[in-house]
DNA sequence: TTAAAACCTACCATTTTAGTAGTATTATAG
DNA sequence: CTATAATACTACTAAAATGGTAGGTTTTAA
């Protein structure tokens, strides 16, 4: 039950993004510098979020990416399910539904367990925006951290 | 995101014996039956949920196991820490509070997005006992399955 | 003493994860 | 028109996790 990487990461640069000035197309150098994380790897990622509809992007000199919406409508649910495919905690599920597949569902006792599980998950998720960790970041008191 | 046969079969196991007479000793074997899941592979299983107090055994001839504990005090959360260690959504969380191994918690903006659903995933599955499964499944209608 | 059961440990094939590497393409500055 | 800086694409790979199988040992009671 963990998160990948490539959800943290799309996360983590989205917010970075989200932080930047959002007409100019942002190289993926850079983000990658300052999140400390491989820029191949996020190579691999940015896709994704592209062909999702949450970057935009610009080749060659100077190019880079930005954000294509406002992060106050992108939704942390909806990234994480672009990079980590479903969020549903077991297979017998998708989209809420269970899956056809399993030909144990009508009898199946733990079913009723994990449709709950993937509606709490999913209903968290789908209600913090990139602009609300943005938010909170720059809301947190030094005295949060205080050990 | 995904929850492993480990805790899967872990759960309904636990529901199986419920379901028995919890005075008896119920051989592996007819449980791997019903269930139709490995034998061998409860096997290894099983030893976690002993360890962890939610079974008793009972080794040689008409050995098995049975319930520890009421099946209305043992919660689906603890079931599935024990066998898939902790429900964190990530490495960096661990018990609710961030883990020290990561120096970027400080500066890290999307931890309490991890903080968060961490702790909807917890407090939902610690809300759900072996007891709720079987009530659940005892009190479902057919008409639920209607397509 | 035999059979049925749990217990233990090692092994293994497949898949997933978390990348690296190299090349091709695009776009702009000069 | 060419050098350079950037994305785009595709292939590869090492390590870990997953989901088991296999085989032997120990315990218990009929």
């Amino acid at each position: 039950m963990k998160i990948s990487t490539k959800g943290r990461y799309a996360l983590r640069m989205l917010a970075d993004l989200a932080s930047c000035d959002r007409n100019e197309y942002i190289a993926l150098k850079d983000i990658a510098e300052r999140q400390d994380v491989s820029k191949k790897y996020l190579e691999q990622i940015v896709p994704i979020l592209t062909r999702g509809g949450l970057l935009s992007t610009n080749r060659g000199y100077q190019g880079g990416y930005r954000l294509a919406r406002d992060p106050s409508t992108i939704s942390c649910g909806e990234v994480l399910r672009l990079t980590e495919g479903s969020l549903s905690p077991i297979v017998c599920i998708e989209n809420g539904v269970e899956n056809i597949n399993c030909e144990r569902s009508k009898e199946c006792v733990t079913l009723p367990l994990w449709k709950g599980l993937y509606e709490v998950i999913n209903n968290y998720l789908n209600g913090v925006t990139i602009q609300d960790l943005i938010n909170e970041y720059n809301s947190r008191g030094s005295d949060d951290y205080v050990i």
